[in-house]
DNA sequence: GCGACAG
DNA sequence: ATCTTGTCGC
């Protein structure tokens, strides 16, 4: 039996901005930080979600990934109307509920979740990717496009490269180059891994693009499914 | 006080 | 996030 509701429909979300980083804030300590062994993970989730333009609805995706084929195993998706607004640093309550429903539909237990944001690199070190990753208390890592808090020098030009994003003095993620000459993605830990850990792994799941295929093929379903209703 | 601010 | 085609470059 849960000390504490954990989801929505458990009656602790948030009325508002106070309430939701007063959340972040009583979960952030439930974060950890474990050694994550890139090579030994077998599935992965990619998470996105899509919002209707104009209207209060949207599509979140769940996209299982082999690994070491970066072929699709399984997908599930979620249409709902967004539970929160759009706040800088509390993304996670807009998005959440919604990848949460989607990962329940799924029948394998992936072994990390690749989010579309940040983890530990946040105002209060509780990203989307933390967030969700302590929900599901499983393995979660969070792949930014942009950064959100911290510094970080440019990485060197070549894929692989890479330079420590800083905020506060504390390193909080990485900016890495997943290919040459292209913008670094912001690489963070969300929960239960590492950050070499988790850099080894977006680099293997990036072979070709900027962003790892699990996070493309979420975004693409979730824009699909939302193009069809 | 002002600006900046994941998606 | 979303509104938006072609175009330049590898």
């Amino acid at each position: 039996m849960p000390a504490r509701p954990l989801f929505p429909s458990a009656g602790s979300w948030p009325s508002g901005p106070e309430e939701a980083r007063e959340e972040q804030v009583r979960l952030a300590p439930l974060v950890r930080a474990e050694p994550l062994d890139a090579e030994r993970v077998g599935l992965v989730a990619g998470l996105d979600v899509t919002y209707a333009p104009g209207e209060d609805r949207l599509v979140a995706a769940a996209v299982v990934l082999d690994a070491g084929t970066l072929e699709v195993v399984e997908s599930a998706t979620a249409v709902a109307r967004p539970a929160f607004p759009y706040v800088p640093g509390l993304f996670a309550f807009r998005e959440v509920p919604p990848l949460v429903e989607a990962v329940g539909k799924l029948r394998s237990a992936p072994d990390v979740f690749v989010c579309d944001g940040f983890g530990l690199a946040h105002p209060r070190r509780f990203g989307l990717a933390c967030h969700l990753g302590v929900l599901l208390d499983r393995p979660a890592l969070g792949v930014g496009k942009s950064p959100f808090v911290g510094t970080a020098e440019p990485p060197g030009e070549r894929r692989g490269s890479w330079a420590p994003l800083v905020d506060g003095g504390e390193v909080v993620g990485r900016a890495l180059r997943t290919r040459d000459g292209v913008k670094p993605v912001y690489v963070s830990v969300g929960h239960r891994t590492d950050l070499d850990g988790a850099t080894e792994l977006v680099l293997r799941l990036a072979p070709h693009y900027r962003l790892p295929e699990p996070i493309r093929r979420a975004d693409r379903l979730s824009r699909d499914v939302l193009a069809g209703l």
